[in-house]
DNA sequence: GACAATCAAGAAATATCATGCATTTTCAGG
DNA sequence: CCTGAAAATGCATGATATTTCTTGATTGTC
């Protein structure tokens, strides 16, 4: 391979990941990491990169990564996943929902306690690989892969076995009258099924997502224990949900 | 050959390869690298390539996607990778063993046919998302971070509801008295049934393997119905595993 | 503080390079 | 057909680039 092909797909790795390490685009290239360490040391000097103990980062840290940019409310989401996350008391079994809200709920889970973690969704259990202390069970299934989460007979079937503490719910639509709802029958089922396993559900809920209605209805708005939205939420849009008994959390 | 001839086929190879290495292209012509080293100084001079070290690259690097420029690098995991997926046939399932060198098979299926691929990697079914014709069967359980693979009783259940055509098994170690071994014990007697469960098994190898041992066996070498091996393995090395009748693939 | 991973710097090995020159091929003109 | 010039090619050589290896320092983790 030519070098100055190497470092263009190093910054292909550096974009598409957020960051490079040194050992594993070795093994990736076959070559000593002696190389891609001078190729990022020579980078780093070009201004191309930032160099730092195991690999590089990007100039700006937090330049949105290929995963944030598709989330482009990604700032509330993250908020409301921290929220949720702070909700995780040691020992306990939190049941994630798939979706870019619910992911970043596993972005922000405590790190300092340990707890279990169960998912129907691939893309939420591969957020969760280097996490230090979460035990991860993943629900298997028909992967749905729209939503990428599993669905069918399986998925309801390994459901049935859990008793989370906590499920966070991700949803498409909210009414005070119609409830919670969603796009995909399927999964509108599974949601449901989830819910009724957990001894209670939060949903996570950013604010175009208020006061409408999607084809699957999941659950009614008093069926949950809590939302969790966006502080900026005008509180008069929130009182017909307040008022229907739900705990309401902002974030 | 004629010099203008051949510098035309010098810029088809850019064109085709996105670029051009001296030596190959020696090889290729049978002729000395002088003479292509000198083509490529005339044509940089014209200004129809760019040239560096090695070989030459088209003027204005155009920007495939990140995964056609891998292919470009094509380290020795993606061709094993893309050797196996050629193996896989319209209406097959195929299941695939979790890891970096079955994440390479999962990245070159065949976007033509319909199939489906079951794992219990959630790092595999993530990379599947964007695949436009595979059915994707999640198996569920405890998830083993270390190889971001589904463990325990959960697992197994799940894997036996199932009966692919063709398993794509990795491992850590290959020895042909010992056969295929692995780190985890866990995870070896998960491999072992995912085997048991498949029509027929294929194990995918770089070079570094061969001749080792780990801790966990998994399978003797005439249990499963084929190797997939880098085209550069020397035929003595690949000679002990032959002679247990076991068909072996060079990518 | 111990240990392993990672690092930088320089030496050594290898690959690639440009140049000059010899040889061969091509070809126009005799 | 012959000849000499021009072009093309291969080879030798010393220079440069690239890579790996070695060594000892630094950093991160437990």
């Amino acid at each position: 391979m030519l070098t100055s092909q190497r470092k263009a797909l190093i910054l292909d790795i550096l974009r598409r990941d957020g960051q490079v390490i040194a050992k594993r685009v070795a093994e990736d290239f076959e070559l000593s990491e002696d190389t891609i360490r001078r190729d990022l040391r020579e980078m780093a000097g070009e201004g191309l990169l930032k160099r730092v103990h195991g690999g590089a980062l990007p100039i700006a840290p937090d330049l949105p990564d290929f995963t944030a940019r598709r989330d482009v409310a990604s700032g509330v989401k993250a908020r409301l996943g921290a929220k949720a996350a702070q909700m995780v008391k040691a020992g306990q079994m939190v049941f994630l929902d798939g979706g870019t809200t619910t992911a970043e709920v596993a972005r922000h889970l405590p790190r300092d306690i340990a707890f279990t973690v169960a998912t129907h969704s691939p893309t939420i259990a591969a957020e969760l690989e280097h996490h230090p202390s979460a035990e991860v069970i993943l629900c298997g299934g028909k992967l749905y892969k729209h939503s990428m989460v599993a669905t069918g007979a399986v998925a309801m079937a390994s459901i049935s076995a859990l008793r989370p503490d906590t499920f966070f719910l991700g949803v498409t639509a909210a009414h005070p009258v119609h409830g919670f709802s969603t796009g995909d029958f399927e999964e509108a089922a599974i949601k449901r099924h989830i819910s009724r396993c957990s001894a209670e559900t939060h949903v996570l809920l950013t604010a175009e997502k208020f006061d409408l209605v999607s084809p699957c209805p999941v659950l009614a708005i008093n069926e949950v224990a809590g939302l969790i939205v966006p502080a900026e939420m005008p509180a008069e849009r929130l009182q017909p949900y307040a008022d229907l008994n739900v705990a309401i959390a902002a974030a």
